[in-house]
DNA sequence: CGATCCATGTAAGTTGTTACATGATTCG
DNA sequence: CGAATCATGTAACAACTTACATGGATCG
């Protein structure tokens, strides 16, 4: 999966191994996150089956910069998964849900607090899709001609995060008050 | 995270490793799945490291069936890992979201179809946790006394797996037209 | 001149997936 | 008697994490 994600940023222009990682971390860790040294393994990867290319970019011989590009065969790829039809849900894995549902071992209080911490994490991601995420969205489509497709689809992706962290809010408020009564 | 799912099911009552996959799939696929294969090197694992012990069931030698049951230091590792503060969100891998956001390559009428099934798929899911999940909690809820702990938290773990479907069959909604009409 | 950022990775270990293999029991 | 379910796993591989290691450039 990681792979596609690095050919989907290489596909827009030519980046170091440490530019990919920001552009990960910055724009997309809302959907797909990874370790710098998996970044640069997977770049390796890609390289050796010929679907990106890597220079030197440095004038002298010490600079160790190597820019990323994306080849033809890293396009069709890239194009073949983006096309491959999806017809299943992907599992799922949800380590606060697999606490929450065994902790009638623990007590009350401990339970609490730990529901309240993760209200206050989820309440703070949220805020990040309303502003950062969102100015950062609108950034890079003011550049762009009217009616771009990519800014269409970046909204849309920043939009379910949104929706979906709403909904984790709501829920942790909800189910707060439950324990509080009735646990 | 699987450990802890497994000793949390070992908890509520001795169970053979097929059994166990039976829970995993059955009652906590909404949020932990895991594959055969893995469940048992598991059971292994917590075997060797005297968490959880096994008898064999059989009368007779042949019977293969093995009997996993949590031993008190499985007990003491389960509570502590219910304890354990989760101070971070956990990060996101998102499949669905990852191809959306460089869908611009492909063309409208395959990401709409893709979009489509998606819908189709959760909505589906979203019935799940209505009927089957909500009955099988209800069931489950019955034979115990009346406000018992689990059944509140196993409630709420299926609420929120509803309140995300609800989301996400929403936003696919949204999405679909927005992408009609824009893209 | 020290901190932070830019930049690249290796090594070791853990976790998870896919494919395969085997055989008993139960039910129509 | 054939299919489905119960039952247990191994082997090989792929993906991901954590810890470590190094050094140049930039900025206050």
């Amino acid at each position: 999966m990681l792979r596609y994600v690095l050919l989907g940023w290489l596909n827009y222009r030519p980046m170091t191994g440490y530019q990919v990682k920001q552009m990960v971390d910055n724009a997309s860790s809302h959907f797909w996150h990874a370790q710098t040294s998996q970044i640069y393994r997977t770049l390796n990867e890609l390289t050796q089956e010929g679907l990106v290319g890597r220079e030197t970019a440095g004038e002298d011989e010490r600079d160790e910069r190597r820019v990323y590009h994306i080849m033809p065969a890293g396009q069709r790829a890239l194009r073949e998964w983006l096309s491959l039809p999806m017809t299943e849900l992907q599992p799922t894995k949800d380590a606060l849900l697999a606490r929450l549902f065994f902790s009638a071992q623990i007590d009350r209080d401990t339970l609490l607090m730990q529901l309240r911490v993760q209200r206050a994490l989820h309440a703070r991601q949220l805020e990040q899709f309303r502003t950062e995420i969102a100015q950062m969205i609108e950034l890079a489509r003011a550049g762009r001609p009217d009616g771009d497709r990519d800014g269409l689809l970046w909204e849309a992706t920043r939009r379910l995060g949104e929706l979906a962290e709403e909904t984790t809010v709501r829920w942790l408020d909800e189910t707060i008050v439950r324990i509080e009564a009735e646990f």
